[in-house]
DNA sequence: AAAAATTAGTTCCACAAGGAATTGACCAGC
DNA sequence: GCTGGTCAATTCCTTGTGGAACTAATTTTT
């Protein structure tokens, strides 16, 4: 069933780059796999929008299997391990600083909340200062969750990152700072007012 | 709004990296002009997984826009809107091969298809020598949509890369590239299979 | 000090998305 | 020429999501 998998979704290695990298040709499979390489290749990298390609591609291989094991592991859907993974980075946030953070509604971060506290993860008290809002932190449960996630996740970035050396995921790591950074700038003098809303890690 | 959050949880602003690359020193120092949302910053500064956090971050800024727009000017569905966008890179693909680059569900991309054939974007024709795929073409009408949806596309990218040069550019690319191949092909050798699938474009 | 506007969170509901099972076409092997 | 296995595409069904409307607490306006 694992190979089931492997084998039915799936891009692979490609061809037009195989003929600059000999080094990474490796047999027949290859072949039948030809047309569809060329496929995938075409819109990595002959389209216009070539950098927003590559990071949608990373996104993809990066959240696909990560979400995936850990609604296999916890049983947790996205929407609620993003709940606390955003509260060990900063604990004692509330739903709505999580939700105009990550730009999830903020009826699904209600719901994600709710049976996070169920389920034993997370705990919640009100406010003092303001009784509309409510403080959301990690319980021992949810820091195991964590503890136990964040190797994983850390461990598919650095592989990820590991065709590049020191210097490059330095370097790769400034430019796409600059290019966040100057985003973030943006977003506050966006007219549109408000993005329409979708999920993020 | 913003303002309000920033007040409540003060901005620690960080880090490590900041520190040795100087460069972006006037980035930390907007961030802060701007009061940047403290917690927005956390996820993507001071996350173990930064390099993660970051291109999904602007995969988010990206699409969610982009997307948006497209369902409001032509009623099109992320799903339906890539169909016509793969179609418009490589023509004459067929629905399971669109289907294995963009990791969608085929049951999704039937129904986009069809919905696409009804309202007359693409065009369906059963491949002469497997009767079982169909191959699909983009109609006029469904280049139109392209030609009018590829401009903002490709103008959203450039105005994220407007803060680098073309050096950085040409940096930047090739930098993701790498990253990109070597994922390209480990994919094809990836153990940990049951990857349950999820959006892309 | 009452009314209006804003904000946190929840509830309701319609619908789109994906898993699983299904149909029909193809390609073995014997 | 059958039989079993695979693959493209579709249909069915369950679930999760997010828009809109709602409640309650708070701030602002006049």
């Amino acid at each position: 069933m694992r190979e089931k998998s492997a084998r039915r979704l799936r891009l692979q290695h490609n061809d037009a780059f195989m003929v600059e990298n000999p080094a990474l040709e490796d047999g027949a499979e290859m072949l039948s796999r030809q047309r569809l390489d060329a496929f995938t290749h075409a819109r990595l990298w002959k389209n216009p929008c070539g950098f927003a390609a590559r990071f949608n591609y990373l996104a993809l291989r990066y959240n696909v299997p990560l979400y995936g094991w850990v609604k296999e592991r916890f049983d947790l859907s996205r929407v609620e391990f993003v709940v606390i993974y955003s509260l060990a980075i900063q604990d004692g946030v509330s739903a709505s600083e999580i939700a105009s953070s990550t730009a999830f509604p903020k009826n699904t971060l209600s719901r994600a909340v709710n049976r996070l506290i169920c389920l034993g993860y997370v705990a919640r008290r009100i406010d003092g200062g303001d009784r509309r809002a409510q403080i959301l932190t990690l319980t021992e449960a949810g820091r195991a969750v964590v503890d136990e996630a964040m190797p994983r996740f850390a461990g598919l970035e650095q592989e990820m990152l590991a065709p590049l050396n020191l210097v490059e995921r330095e370097m790769l790591s400034m430019l796409l700072a600059k290019v966040v950074l100057a985003m973030f700038h943006s977003e506050s003098q966006t007219e549109d007012g408000g993005v329409p809303s979708t999920e993020e890690m």
